[in-house]
RNA sequence: GGGUGAGUAGCUCAGCUGGUUAGAGCGCACGGUUCACAUCCGUGAGGUCGAAGGUUCAAGUCCUUUCUCGCCCACCA
């Protein structure tokens, strides 16, 4: 095949979805693929991701962005390391979210989902969920996420809602499940309950009002609310027992305004005398605490609201007015019949519907609901015992307390689109929990005797009972699917904290319950992205970076990178955009060095090691042809590769990255390279054959390496490579050999991570790190006096001890630091020159007599600066060293370090002295 | 009220198990037509690591107190 140019800089957009195609057409995405291609072991365990399903009409944010970022990275890291790798991909049907925008889109049409009725209304979502659905999936692959496609699931499927019906018949059959009229959150927009952690609680400043409650033989209590509006259905007035200025009021009767409803003045523990008046009324169908009050005291429960948050019958008067503006009205009322005392500003939490904002009431409701305790006990233990670890470890104690004071959980919804509730009612209200009609008809004939009329419980579930079943629903639960077997308990269930309740503990106790087992063994959760200025981005504040944007301007792969190393594990990240651009930057940086080295190839192509797929591409020259930098990068090569799989290990994803980030750069790029080009451009053939090798076989393990971070730029480097051969991205699909019969594809994507190396030279590591000081100290000279860049300058080495070292790789320095070769020599000793700049660097000085350019005073200046600051460190150093404390307690390795570094600077000080007295 | 995270260079952040002169990117200054890359190269300036105590031979890193900001949970009418 004809090897393409390389582009001069990278084009994401050329590469991105091209490649996306490929690797899904070619299978790379499922564990049947892997383990036929002979990457993934069977022997190891499968890796297991089942992804958080994004609303299925939503549209991609950043949020989708780092989740999918982490686990991709996760997921192909795994597939690397041989495990065979699922990634479940899936859509929420998204209850009340996705109901309230179609129904929103209805408005617009002058219509509401009754004029449309259940049957059509219900029709009408599943079409924008089929219109929507592919917007999603086709943003996600934006992304290069390699999840299983031929697995996809949606919450609403067939199987997804057996396994819906499944759970809910055992628990309704074991009491976990049950119906009661309790108080509810009760949003009047969506005209639903909603669970208590669907209701946001938001500070506003309201008016607290304060206002005289009439007493039957005379006299009056004062009593104060934020809402006056509930005194319509006010069944006592409630003090505290020791409260001594109300002692007398208690037993009394006092008259509800307005109504003239007699109620009694009792006396309750809960209430603070400390707070307000110290007298409190009570209505116990529109407060939990209120509601708490009249159970304890067998009070009456007064409903005054209907379920659009109109008051009804019993609110007298004010029947059919909005709650608000009867609380205007009942105010003036009051305030004609003197009964007011005052209002004034009051701020105070108010609960919020989470999906529409609207201001949520407590109203009474016959709801079906989750006995929670019995499900949180397993859940807790599970954590409790380390079958369940959650990273970073400090969201269990968060995990902890809310499991400790969970209350039960409403899962019934007043709405259309979702799992309807698998009750049945006979006609006397008889309830039959049933996975079908037909099963329901049963049950109701063996109970009835004969067979009657049945009517199906009009609601749906809460769209987190499906969601709580996901990671065995997904593998095919409840039916004994091999899937199942083979891939559940799932491993790692990464997702945002903000959802740890939500889902993440709802799946540990529904996992826990139907299959015995937790269905992940880790919780990963990442931090929240944010903008700069660390808020919320949200469409309202216009703050909100669009993921596809930031792709379109800067590439899938700097996008992944900035989230994946821009924060740590738990903690939210302030997405600089600036960021994003520099890792453009990086990505475009090894594009060109691959480019240089694929180049440079064409003189000579490396050997391949075309026996196993899983080692590396390309063979290492023997030992004796390395030279110093080739031994130095392949020890640091092996370094990295130690750190940023231990990294990856204990999920310090971001800092892997940046290793691999400073690797590349700051070694590989400029260091190595520019060296490499020395022993290209002037050794023998051989010697440049070697040295190609060990360009070729560094960068070839670091795209490994940085692959799951940066998957597609690998990639597309990769197939450039001499040696992948056949397999590249204009061959697939459109081959005409049968599939069965074309040569096993090579892709990065399926390669193995690498494996430890025996590489690792500690002595190439120091020596090379000397030459980098000589360079970078002669270097710092030339800026100061200013020489201009191009020219070559001369330069004298008085080597000791490193005479050897620094002869050997003369050709090296000359090139690095641009010396003159003519001018330039290397002696153990040597005799100073009077005029020239001094450098005392890794144990050598050198002098760059920089003909004309050299101030004598200038340079006395720069060498006592120079020493003063070797002082310094001594100074720290040797009281470090008499200091007993620490030769009798540090590490001896520690003494050592510091006696070597001693010894060093003693020497560079004697050095520099020396000279400057010369001067 | 309880819990929790953050406070490190002008900005955005690293610094994982306490041990070289605390790092990066961006920004800034100076210099660059070095045959991969100006989405680049070289050099440099810039930090009492929020504050105060303490533990330790040694603290940005551990402990206590405290200040500021954020988030989560919680029934104060």
């Amino acid at each position: 095949m004809s090897e393409p140019m390389m582009a001069k800089a990278y084009n994401p957009h050329e590469v991105e979805t091209t490649l996306y195609d490929w690797w899904e057409k070619q299978g790379f995405f499922t564990p049947e693929q892997q383990l036929n291609s002979g990457l993934a072991d069977p022997a190891q365990p499968p890796f297991v991701i089942s992804m958080p399903p994004p609303n299925v009409t939503g549209a991609l944010h950043l949020g989708h962005a780092i989740t999918s970022s982490v686990e991709d990275m996760l997921i192909r890291y795994h597939r690397m390391a041989g495990n065979p790798t699922l990634w479940v991909p899936g859509t929420d049907h998204a209850g009340i979210a996705t109901q309230n925008v179609v129904e929103r889109q209805l408005e617009k049409q002058g219509m509401t989902r009754h004029t449309l009725g259940r049957e059509r209304f219900v029709q009408e979502v599943w079409d924008w969920k089929d219109e929507y659905h592919g917007r999603i999936t086709a943003q996600q692959r934006r992304l290069g996420i390699s999840c299983d496609w031929t697995r996809e699931r949606f919450t609403l499927d067939e199987g997804l809602s057996q396994a819906v019906l499944t759970a809910f018949v055992q628990m309704y059959e074991e009491g976990l499940i049950y119906k009661g009229n309790y108080l509810v959150n009760w949003c009047p927009r969506c005209m639903s309950a909603i669970s208590d952690l669907e209701v946001d609680y938001e500070e506003v400043t309201g008016k607290f009002y304060t206002f005289r409650y009439p007493l039957a033989d005379g006299g009056y209590l004062e009593v104060s609310t934020t809402r006056p509006e509930t005194i319509l259905g006010d069944t006592a007035v409630a003090v505290h027992p020791d409260d001594e200025r109300y002692r007398q009021a208690v037993g009394k009767t006092a008259i509800v305004p307005v109504l003239g409803r007699e109620i009694p003045v009792i006396a309750d523990a809960y209430v603070d005398p400390e707070f307000g008046t110290g007298a409190l009324k009570v209505t116990p169908g529109h407060d939990p605490n209120d509601y708490e009050i009249a159970k304890r005291h067998n009070l009456p429960m007064i409903n005054i609201m209907n379920k659009d948050a109109t008051l009804n019958e019993a609110a007298g008067k004010y029947a059919g007015l909005d709650r608000y503006d009867a609380r205007k009205e009942l105010w003036a009322d009051m305030q004609a019949a003197g009964l007011v005392v005052g209002a004034k500003e009051h701020t105070h939490q108010v609960g919020h519907c989470q999906r529409c904002n609207s201001v949520v009431e407590p109203l009474l409701s016959e709801q079906w609901w989750v006995k929670m305790q019995p499900l949180a006990e397993p859940a807790l233990e599970a954590v409790r015992s380390g079958a369940v670890q959650i990273v970073p470890q400090r969201f269990e104690r968060v995990y902890n307390h809310w499991l400790e004071n969970i209350r039960d959980w409403c899962i019934s919804r007043q709405l259309w689109w979702g799992h309807r509730i698998p009750v049945w009612y006979g006609p006397d209200q008889t309830a039959f929990a049933a996975h079908s009609t037909a099963e329901a008809q049963a049950k109701a004939q063996a109970h009835f005797g004969r067979s009657v009329e049945l009517v199906q419980d009009p609601d749906v579930l809460d769209t987190w009972f499906s969601s709580g079943l996901w990671p065995f629903s997904t593998l095919g639960w409840p039916a004994q699917s091999k899937d199942f077997a083979t891939f559940y308990p799932t491993s790692v269930l990464e997702t945002g904290y903000d959802i740890l309740f939500f889902w993440v503990a709802r799946m540990i106790m529904m996992g826990l319950k139907f299959t015995g087992q937790p269905p992940f063994h880790t919780v990963y959760l990442h931090g929240l992205v944010r903008d700069e200025q660390g808020r919320k981005m949200s469409k309202s504040l216009g703050n909100a970076l669009d993921p596809l944007d930031l792709i379109a301007q800067y590439g899938t792969d700097a996008l992944r990178f900035t989230l994946l190393t821009g924060g740590t594990p738990g903690n939210d990240i302030k997405l600089a955009e600036n960021r994003v651009e520099a890792n453009r930057n990086f990505a475009n940086k090894i594009w060109n060095a691959a480019r240089f080295v694929i180049m440079r190839l064409e003189d000579g192509a490396p050997e391949v090691d075309g026996s196993d797929p899983n080692s590396p591409l390309y063979l290492l020259p023997p030992n004796d042809l390395l030279n110093l930098p080739d031994r130095w990068i392949l020890s640091r090569l092996e370094a990295v590769r130690q750190e940023t799989t231990r990294l990856v290990d204990n999920w310090q994803l971001g800092e892997a990255g940046r290793q691999l980030y400073e690797f590349l750069w700051n070694e590989y790029c400029d260091w190595y390279i520019e060296a490499a080009k020395v022993r290209l451009n002037e050794d023998t053939a051989v010697e440049a054959q070697a040295t190609r090798q060990v360009l070729a076989f560094v960068l070839e393990q670091s795209l490994r390496l940085l692959h799951p971070f940066m998957p597609f730029v690998t990639e597309a480097i990769w197939q450039n490579l001499p040696g992948v051969g056949q397999g590249a991205p204009d061959n697939a699909g459109s081959s005409p050999v049968a599939e069965g019969d074309r040569p096993q594809a090579r892709a990065l994507i399926v390669t193995r991570w690498p494996a430890a190396g025996e590489r690792r030279q500690e002595t190439a590591e120091t020596d090379f790190g000397r030459i980098q000081e000589i360079v970078r100290g002669i270097r710092n000279v030339r800026s100061e006096y200013d020489v201009p860049a191009p020219k070559r300058i001369s330069a004298l080495f008085s080597a000791s001890e490193i005479n050897d070292l620094l002869t050997e790789n003369l050709p090296l320095l000359i090139a690095l630091a641009r010396l003159d070769a003519a001018e330039t020599l290397v002696a153990a000793e040597l005799v100073a020159p009077s005029k020239a700049a001094t450098l005392a660097a890794a144990g050598a000085t050198v002098y760059l007599p920089l003909a004309g350019l050299v101030d004598l005073a200038a340079e006395r200046k720069r060498m006592q600066g120079e020493i003063a600051n070797i002082d310094r460190q001594l100074g720290r150093i040797e009281s470090m060293l008499n200091n007993p404390g620490f030769t009798g307690k540090a590490p001896a390795e520690v003494i050592e370090r510091e006696q070597s570094k001693q010894a060093e600077l003693q020497g560079r000080r004697v050095q520099l002295a020396e000279r400057l007295s010369e001067l």
